[in-house]
RNA sequence: GGGUCUAUAGCUCAGUUGGUCAGAGCGCACGCCUGAUAAGCGUGAGGUCCCUGGUUCAACUCCAGGUAGGCCCA
């Protein structure tokens, strides 16, 4: 006999079974084996740092990181899941630091690279036990038992094979050039990084006067945000084709560009003269600090970078700050100045602020200008400036030494190769995503620190030449000590111990300092998770390129980039075919998450109020993956209590019957089963349920999914079950009955499995409940296949004009003021389209929703209408004056059906006024059609309908005893009894009643499984009591319990 | 300044190719139903579909310009 049993109402003792479950019988490796052999679909897993807590926004990815390849398994692929973790770079280091209490570079130096190193290796598995327990507790299947780790030897050789191969290409070169930098860390940052870290800052905005050397009180002005640079500037420039002014301001002469005066001067100037700027062009002036003794410097040039945006149209130059002067210092042979060191301090090249930070700087040096006259005007100015992505100190624009990937080389395959990529959302593709590979600049791949991977050249400190090592192998064989290369850790400070013998003059060859940007880590994971080509040359060809990857949209120029450019250099195209880009999780304000705002959703705190499905389905059901949402804390609980219980309700209804009835689905044959209408209809629904999933999930549109999922859940709970009540009920056991169990049975079995990848857990408790043979675990099933047979159209249109009519029908009992108890005895419907009408068993379910004995279809409905006529005192009272009051009055008096047929007969009606006849004709009023007294209308676009009001002794009695029968079960559910309890019913009640319960005797004993049914006399010690107004009378209620 | 996405009810969001599309859920109010349901159903209150132009017989929808916000870049 099977046994159902609830569903466990407590969402989180739930989960915590369901997880014991998956893991005793390791559910996730099995839905991973039983796949081998089967068409892989691959998924890459972009791995987190485990040195933070994962928060809310890694939620956001990540649901949908599972949901897919939970997916795509359940079709029949092999779905393989590899962990991975991204262990290296400077966030990892910038921890360490704040927990040893270094400030920068030379501390940790001092505090020794090996311990430093060894604590960066310590501090990124901090928080791995928290990702495990988030990954686990949100039914997240990844393997983590056998991940990728970007720090281990293995996957750094592949980074080395790599490398090679780029060195091999020719696209790999040192550089020197102005980099983004950040002074604290001591390390340049690469395009992408510096992305990361614009923020809005106000920086002074300084108008400084270069004198023109010869030309007494005649200055030059340019403008600068950065006055710290002004001590390195050694040129100016202008634009040649620009036109420029001599101007007398306030007494004194200034240059500029003409079409700026007005911005930077206002209204009070007088022009002098004009010219283009080629007539500035070799120039020379004074500048306010002379630290360059280079007869080249403080010279005005030509640059084409030269604008009308902003400042004035002549350009400070500080070549060793910015990238278009450093350019135009190369071209034009200006000197170059560095008064600071490494970590932004001024040197004693530039004693005034020597020791100081740059930042600091500025204010000091302002000051020394106004003081010296050197400045025209200084004010604040509010614009986006870089910080450092993790330590926020600003970045200055510095010439360094640096190592390159040369992608602009590619740049025209890495453009064709993103082509190829599917791209959801598709504008990605061409809009963000191609935005920034249409700029595509080289890789700045080195940083001059210390945990990361080493960078592979290693220079011969005699001849110079440079050896890049593509693998431990070709190490020992250069290696000087082969013993130390066979077994070093891959890491600084260990790695730079080893030294080479250079294969030109075999001097000893050193290995360069830099470690790599840990983007290439993890964008390189394609190839090194498998530590090809070492090993495993199968396995890549089974997992490369990946079929789906999904990250956030930060991805952007971090991940989705380093992967795309890493295998086109490497295998020459892309290594993901599918990407699916997730949105941002704003607070319910619209603002964007941050610690320092103090307004970041804790995800534990929604997980362990609703549990992981109702976050999930939350997160699923709210807007496209893609979309900014807002999220609000109570949304899964919106989720659980309005749709997740609903599922659980439905499911306890069945379980409930099924026990009661001993009914196996194993004893089934669905061809035997006589389907009624609704189980034929529920049947379709399925099936084009099941289609709309598929088709929704394929598309990556998860909530038109998830919302095909919802309509199905309520046309089950709120419409099949709900009229099929009584059949569950009802006495016989026929082939109805079985019938209704069934479907009932395998709408559930079939929802278990369109919820697997969403709500696992839920699924999987349905699943284990409903099961009868078949696969252990529901996350070991097929996907549901829509059945082309069951859906019928025609017939879910039917119905739903059913649901419409019932609904309307409401509406009219609502205006009546009648409840549905209450039998009324005709309801007319006059359908206003194309409608067949309704018979056999849908219009007996439309009978039964509204309680009315017969439901009619009329074209028209004027039999039911009554005429009301009402006097025209605009005709009658110039016909008829004096006499036009009282004659309207009688008209209003007579039967207006009277009147209406004497003027279709007559053509006209006679009056009595005290003896006096007036005829009155059809001009005379106002004939209108309405429906008689007893009926209520209710009308929209299709339908208008008739309610009959009327209630004659049978309804009445009949309402009585429906009220009497409701009011029994409530006291039946109320004192404990089971459904399936007999009883003994007394009461008392006026005669009314009492009779009204003889002639419905049988009805009401069926209805409530009374076996003894006694009038005018209540035990005394009944098992349940209680007083009732029934429909205005009053009575008294006991039952017994029978047995 | 450039790119990109977004703007629809108090809140969260749908609105396919221009044509009964001005919607759903939540919240609020009233009523109803209930041998599954702390559930459900009906009704009501409420919107300048961000603004301005244009195309069209017809614009929430297409085009142009603008405003505001998010993200990205310079």
């Amino acid at each position: 006999m099977p046994t159902y049993g609830d569903l466990t109402e407590d969402p989180l003792e739930r989960e915590k079974e369901v997880m014991g479950f998956w893991e005793e019988e390791e559910v996730f490796q099995r839905s991973v084996e039983q796949a081998e052999g089967n068409e892989e679909w691959v998924f890459y897993e972009g791995p987190p740092t485990a040195n933070g807590k994962p928060h809310f926004g890694h939620l956001m990815a990540r649901v949908y990181k599972d949901l897919f390849p939970r997916y795509k398994a359940m079709q029949g692929y092999h779905v393989e899941r590899k962990g991975g973790w991204d262990t290296h770079g400077l966030p990892v280091e910038l921890e360490v630091e704040k927990d040893l209490g270094l400030e920068n570079k030379e501390e940790i130096e001092e505090y020794g690279i090996e311990n430093f190193v060894e604590k960066c290796k310590e501090s990124v598995w901090e928080y791995k036990q928290e990702w495990e327990r988030m990954i686990e507790r949100m039914g997240f299947w990844i393997d983590l038992d056998d991940p990728y780790i970007t720090y281990e030897d293995d996957y750094i050789e592949t980074l080395w094979w790599e490398l090679k191969n780029i060195w091999e290409q020719g696209l790999l070169y040192k550089g020197h050039k102005v980099l983004p930098y950040c002074p604290r860390c001591g390390t340049g940052l690469s395009s992408h990084e510096v992305a990361q870290g614009y923020e809005m800052t106000e920086d002074p905005s300084i108008f400084v006067k270069f004198p023109i050397e010869g030309e007494d009180g005649l200055s030059l002005l340019a403008w600068t945000t950065t006055p710290w640079t002004i001590p390195s500037n050694t040129a100016l420039a202008v634009s040649d084709e620009l036109w420029y002014a001599k101007v007398e301001v306030h007494g004194e002469k200034l240059v500029m560009a003409k079409a700026l005066l007005d911005k930077v001067l206002g209204p009070d100037y007088e022009t002098i003269d004009e010219f283009s700027g080629e007539e500035l062009v070799g120039l020379s002036y004074d500048p306010p600090y002379r630290l360059s003794e280079d007869e080249d410097a403080y010279v005005v040039h030509n640059a084409d970078f030269v604008t009308l945006d902003e400042g004035t149209g002549i350009v400070h130059v500080a070549p060793s700050f910015g990238e278009e002067d450093a350019e135009l210092g190369e071209k034009k042979g200006i000197p170059f100045v560095q008064p600071l060191n490494l970590n932004g301090k001024f040197t004693d090249k530039f004693p005034f602020a020597e020791g100081e930070f740059v930042k600091d700087a500025d204010d000091e040096i302002v000051q020394d200008l106004e003081k010296r006259d050197c400045l025209l005007r200084h004010e604040s100015y509010e614009h986006e400036y870089p910080f450092c992505w993790r330590c926020d100190t600003p970045l200055l624009y510095f010439a360094l030494d640096s190592w390159y990937i040369e992608t602009t080389d590619k740049k025209d395959e890495i453009i064709e190769n993103n082509q190829a990529i599917n791209w959801h959302p598709e504008h990605m593709k061409d809009g963000r995503f191609g935005d920034f590979l249409d700029n595509l600049k080289d890789w700045a791949l080195s940083r001059d620190r210390y945990w990361g991977t080493p960078l592979n050249i290693w220079t011969c400190e005699d001849c110079g030449h440079e050896l890049a090592i593509g693998s431990r192998k070709e190490l020992v064989e250069h290696a000087r000590d082969k013993e130390l290369a066979e077994n070093v850790e891959m890491h600084r400070p260990y790695i730079d111990e080893v030294k080479l013998n250079c294969p030109n003059c075999q001097g000893k060859m050193e290995r360069v300092e830099h470690v790599l940007d840990t983007w290439f880590d993890s964008g390189s994971m394609h190839t090194a998770q498998l530590h090809y080509p070492f090993e495993n040359h199968d396995e890549f060809q089974r997992l490369f390129p990946a079929d789906f990857i999904c990250e956030g949209q930060d991805q952007t120029r971090g991940w989705f980039y380093t992967l795309l450019v890493t295998s086109t250099l490497l295998h020459g195209q892309s290594s993901f075919e599918n990407v699916l880009v997730t949105g941002y999780g704003l607070d319910s304000e619209g603002n964007a998450m941050s610690k320092s705002k103090g307004n970041v959703i804790d995800p534990w705190d929604m997980i362990e109020e609703y549990g992981a499905d109702a976050v999930r389905w939350y997160l699923y059901s709210s807007t496209a993956p893609w979309k900014t949402r807002r999220l609000e804390e109570d949304g899964p609980g919106e989720v659980l209590y309005k749709f997740l219980d609903t599922v659980r309700n439905t499911y306890n209804f069945f379980s409930l019957y099924a026990e009661i009835d001993d009914f196996n689905p194993e004893e089934i044959d669905s061809e035997d089963l006589e389907l009624s209408l609704l189980d034929k209809w529920i049947n379709s629904r399925l099936n084009k349920t099941i289609e709309r999933v598929t088709e929704s999930l394929d598309d990556y549109d998860v909530p038109s999914a998830t919302a095909a999922i919802e309509n199905f859940v309520d046309d089950l709970s709120n419409w099949y079950v709900r009229c099929s009540r009584d059949r569950f009920w009802s006495d016989e056991s026929g082939d109805d009955k079985l019938a209704a169990h069934a479907t009932l049975y395998n709408s559930l079995m079939e929802l278990s499995k369109l919820f697997s990848p969403f709500t696992p857990f839920l699924a999987e408790e349905l699943y284990e409940n409903l099961r009868s043979g078949g696969p252990e675990s529901v996350h070991l099933a097929d996907w549901p296949e829509a059945d082309p047979d069951a859906l019928d159209e025609d017939l879910e249109s039917h119905m739903s004009e059913v649901r419409k009519l019932t609904a309307m029908g409401r509406k009219a009992r609502n205006q009546a003021e009648i409840k549905v108890r209450q039998p009324l005895s005709q309801l007319i419907v006059q359908p206003k389209k194309d409608f067949d009408g309704l018979s056999g068993e849908s219009l007996e379910l439309l009978k039964e929703e509204l309680n009315i004995k017969e439901v009619e279809f009329k074209e028209k409905l004027q039999d039911y209408y009554v005429p009301v006529v009402e006097p025209d005192f605009s005709k009658l009272g110039p016909r008829f004056e004096e006499n036009a009051q009282k004659i309207g009055d009688r008209i209003e008096e007579i039967e207006d059906e009277i009147i209406v047929e004497a003027l279709d007969e007559n053509g006209e009606f006679e009056v009595n006024l005290e003896g006096e006849m007036f005829s009155v004709d059809s001009a005379d009023v106002e004939v209108s059609y309405k429906p008689g007294e007893s009926f209520v209308r209710v009308e929209d676009n299709d339908y208008a309908l008739l309610l009959n009001t009327s209630l004659d002794e049978d309804l009445k009695q009949e309402g009585y005893v429906r009220e009497l029968i409701r009011r029994v079960q409530q006291l039946r559910k109320e004192a404990g009894f089971e459904v399936t309890d007999r009883i003994e019913l007394y009461y008392t009640a006026d005669e009314e009643i009492d009779s009204a319960v003889k002639s419905h005797a049988d009805y009401l004993r069926k209805e409530t499984l009374t076996q003894e049914l006694t009038s005018g006399s209540l035990p005394k010690k009944p098992d349940a009591f209680s007083e009732e107004g029934l429909n205005g009378k009053e009575a008294r209620i006991a039952l017994n319990r029978v047995g």
